[in-house]
DNA sequence: ACTGTCAAGCAGGTTG
DNA sequence: CAACCTGCTTGACAGT
């Protein structure tokens, strides 16, 4: 046991935990900005290769979707969703015949100020965007990526975790989908891979934890017994404990800051103190 | 009915 | 200041 076996992670324990993962691939990406939390990213996946199955779970269903539309009175500037029809030969049509992918134009009062002109003008091309359907009836409904588009979307993320503007146009046109989109999807891995990332390292440290307190449970009982020694063994009266050491694991008596000294119980320069992280295996 | 997942919204911070 | 990000939230949908 002990904690190279828990804590041979990386992980600096102690007030403030650090943990720096950093992806391989963001060599040829767009610089992510500093953020103010710890930056974590899934370097399991981040550094595979991509392989044809999914790691997003997917219904893999397509919806044939119904035309009904409400607008969300909660949300500023309406909330309105679309039927949209499979163009000829894309995702949506290779995906299956019934496939009929819903797309969102929520927002649009603010989203629109946002995008470029060029983003604007490909989201009406890529997507139909209209305050009814043909049929006229209301329609809110959820968008669900085609099994295509989560593996495309998976494997161009698995590349580089984040899209700059010429990336995110090519996929977009790739996925016929509206860039705005793509990265949304992308913001959204971005955050499930920390999450994920969190709570692994989150078992980490419970595990760190555990490891510390038995070791701390050991060193207390070891030095009950060194006060026991001192009081059965008149020599070490005459010692100041601080200037006493036990090694953990041979268990032998000894000072420090003489490591040249061949009497085990010489005089310590200064207290010492077992830390193991900084001397995980009481270095004998 | 309840819960988990996920696309998408908004607020606020950062950066060039 | 625009563009982008993170964090949090909302709402639709699927599975139980």
């Amino acid at each position: 046991m002990g904690l190279d076996d828990a804590c041979n992670t990386g992980l600096v324990l102690g007030l403030g935990f650090s943990s720096t993962l950093e992806t391989p691939s963001k060599a040829n990406n767009q610089t992510p900005k500093k953020s103010p939390c710890l930056k974590f990213e899934q370097t399991a996946t981040a550094a595979t290769s991509f392989e044809p199955s999914l790691t997003l779970g997917l219904s893999g269903e397509s919806y044939q979707v119904t035309a009904t539309k409400k607008i969300d009175v909660n949300k500023g500037g309406g909330y309105l969703h679309h039927h949209e029809e499979p163009a000829a030969g894309d995702l949506y049509s290779q995906a299956s015949p019934h496939s009929a992918v819903s797309s969102f134009s929520s927002g649009r009062v603010k989203r629109e100020r946002d995008l470029s002109s060029e983003e604007v003008e490909v989201e009406k091309n890529s997507s139909r965007v209209s305050d009814e359907d043909e049929d006229g009836v209301n329609a809110r409904k959820k968008l669900r990526l085609t099994k295509e588009q989560s593996a495309l979307l998976e494997e161009s993320f698995k590349q580089h975790s984040t899209l700059n503007p010429k990336q995110k146009q090519a996929l977009a046109r790739q996925l016929n989908l509206r860039p705005r989109q793509v990265e949304v999807w992308f913001q959204n891995r971005r955050a499930r891979t920390k999450l994920k990332q969190t709570e692994v390292d989150c078992e980490l440290l419970k595990k760190c934890c555990e490891t510390l307190t038995d070791e701390n449970r050991r060193l207390q009982k070891e030095l009950q017994e060194l006060k026991a020694l001192k009081l059965a063994q008149p020599f070490y009266m005459h010692m100041p404990a601080a200037t006493l050491t036990m090694c953990p694991s041979c268990e032998r008596i000894g000072g420090v800051g003489d490591g040249n000294s061949k009497n085990p119980f010489s005089i310590a320069s200064k207290p010492h103190f077992y830390n193991p992280f900084t001397n995980p295996s009481a270095a004998c």
